[in-house]
RNA sequence: GCCGCGUUGGUCAAGGGGUUAAGACGCCUCCCUUUCACGGAGGAAUCACGGGUUCGAAUCCCGUACGUGGUACCA
């Protein structure tokens, strides 16, 4: 018998942006397809107007573009099951619905949201603080099990809102055995009578998901570990509408958490960290919330750090590429429990990233960061060579600039105080007579500059070392950077010599 | 409150009856380097607690605590 195609599928609603949570899902959802060479599936869950953001679904696709995560089917690629917007598919919801109530499974309710609240303000006690609708309660409210049919037909036609709520049977264990947390199991009394279908015609998630998996062929679905609670409710609606054989496998994720409970994005501002992928600016409140590629992140650097919270393969392996994910990845490894984010460890996997990538990857990048901050770069080969020479010092994309900005712009100030104290007129004249020396070079390269500093630093009786900060300090502006020598031949002859010049004037 | 899920150093984690309980980030020390890094060598630091089961428990079972999610006509 032929295995079914894997078919996965990730479903963000266009409400603002994609969090640490929800990329790591999709690419989990990425690898468990391509490894099975299935296919990668995303729809949009634009059920909610009232929250529904402008152009949010088009940043959700350029966050998976960046990523390098590209679906095969979706409302921007096309597919065969489409529409893939929940809100163009909306008159299959109703069906489905109708269909349960026939069935005996759903009701119609016609209680107001000033009913239900009232309901819930009557029966909140200190033990229970937050009623629900259950099979304890439907019996008092206004709905097609308390009303006669006549009634019942007599309010729909002069047009009462309505929505359609799920029947929870009475006593039943409903179980199923999740891809991470094995079986899982809920009593099927202490959980409410979920709306499936709301007054304005739309349908609630529950009966979305239902329903768009069935008719899209979904054979696994992975999802945050918040949905675990309402799983029932999905397990009983595919018992009762498509039969439980037909049902994908879940997977309930485990959360990833910021420094103080549940990763929110406000954590970010908090704690100076990004939590999205991209930058999103939220036009409803013009909220900025920074991502992870403008705070100057790489994609592979981000997808690792990302696919390693909560998995690992087994073995001592930190880095992974894409391709290697695809590999090794294997879903019963993700973890059960949550896991912390640590903005200290991605830098790392970020650094690692920058190190072992050839900086023709990134150079348009930090080309770009440059001409942001005034410098404009026509060399590229000698842009590259000096990017090559840093990149051991660079955690972040925007750490270049620091680390090779004075290749191609003298410094502005100097860290006097770094010389100052050991500065005599010794070293003055050193270095004026090593201008003159440097002046006659011919061949300006790296050992020739270096053999002359040091000759010269013996002749006149000085210890190299103790001119080579300062040297340091008069092309740089500052302690850092790679070895003195060789940013002089770098950046040339002439420039050299107006650098240490220039410095001399107020050392 | 109730229900679900979880719990190995500060963080990410390997290990699933017998291990000196891997490794990584971070922190500290030293080496390299008369800069800052990279790199190298070390160090401090862990099985939430209490009961079982067992010759033997981080590992299995039961409680407790703690964390986290749900308890919406949000997803």
């Amino acid at each position: 018998m032929p295995q079914p195609k894997v078919r996965v599928r990730f479903a963000p609603s266009p409400t603002g942006g994609l969090h640490l949570g929800g990329v790591r899902t999709v690419l989990y959802n990425y690898l468990f397809a391509r490894k099975h060479g299935g296919e990668f599936i995303v729809r949009i869950e634009d059920t909610d107007q009232t929250r529904f953001v402008e152009g949010a679904e088009q940043y959700i696709f350029d966050c998976l573009k960046w990523c390098g995560i590209e679906p095969d089917e979706s409302p921007l690629h096309g597919g065969e099951y489409g529409p893939y917007r929940q809100s163009e598919r909306k008159a299959s919801y109703l069906t489905y619905a109708k269909e349960l109530v026939e069935k005996g499974f759903a009701y119609y309710a016609f209680d107001t949201p000033e009913e239900l609240e009232q309901m819930r303000n009557n029966l909140k006690t200190e033990e229970n603080p937050s009623p629900q609708y259950d099979g304890t309660v439907r019996n008092k409210m206004k709905n097609s099990l308390t009303l006669l049919p006549d009634e019942v037909n007599k309010l729909i036609s002069e047009g009462a809102r309505f929505v359609i709520r799920i029947k929870m049977p009475e006593h039943e264990t409903i179980s199923f055995t999740d891809m991470i947390h094995g079986e899982v199991s809920f009593e099927s009394s202490l959980v409410d009578d979920k709306v499936l279908l709301k007054a304005d015609g739309m349908p609630t998630y529950h009966l979305a998901v239902v329903a768009d998996d069935y008719l899209m062929k979904i054979t696994h679905a992975f999802r945050g570990e918040e949905w675990l609670s309402s799983a029932p409710v999905h397990i009983l609606l595919w018992k009762y509408l498509f039969g439980l054989n037909k049902m994908p496998q879940w997977a309930h994720m485990p959360l990833i958490l910021g420094p103080s409970g549940k990763l929110s994005k406000r954590d970010g501002a908090k704690y100076g960290f990004p939590v999205f992928a991209m930058n999103w600016n939220d036009p409803k409140t013009n909220e900025l919330t920074e991502g992870f590629k403008e705070k100057g992140f790489l994609p592979e650097a981000f997808i690792n750090l990302l696919a390693v919270l909560g998995w690992n393969d087994g073995t001592e392996q930190e880095i992974f590429s894409l391709d290697e994910l695809v590999e090794k990845f294997s879903i019963e490894r993700v973890h059960k429990g949550g896991a912390k984010f640590d903005f200290e460890k991605a830098k790392w996997y970020n650094h690692e990233w920058i190190k072992k990538l050839d900086v023709a990857h990134y150079s348009l990048l930090v080309k770009e960061l440059f001409k942001s901050k005034g410098i404009l770069i026509t060399d590229e080969l000698n842009f590259n060579k000096v990017l090559e020479l840093v990149k051991d010092r660079c955690t972040l994309i925007s750490d270049f600039y620091t680390q090779a900005s004075y290749f191609f712009k003298t410094p502005e100030s100097w860290d006097i105080d770094a010389v100052k104290p050991k500065w005599n007129e010794a070293k003055t004249d050193f270095f004026n007579e090593y201008c003159n020396k440097l002046e006659a070079i011919e061949n300006w390269e790296l050992g020739i500059i270096e053999s002359t500093f040091k000759e010269l630093a013996v002749a006149k009786n000085i210890k190299p070392g103790e001119l080579q900060l300062p040297m340091r300090i008069m092309l740089v502006g500052a302690k850092f950077g790679p070895a003195v020598f060789e940013i002089a031949a770098m950046i040339g002859k002439t420039e050299t010599i107006t650098r240490i010049k220039n410095a001399l004037k107020v050392f």
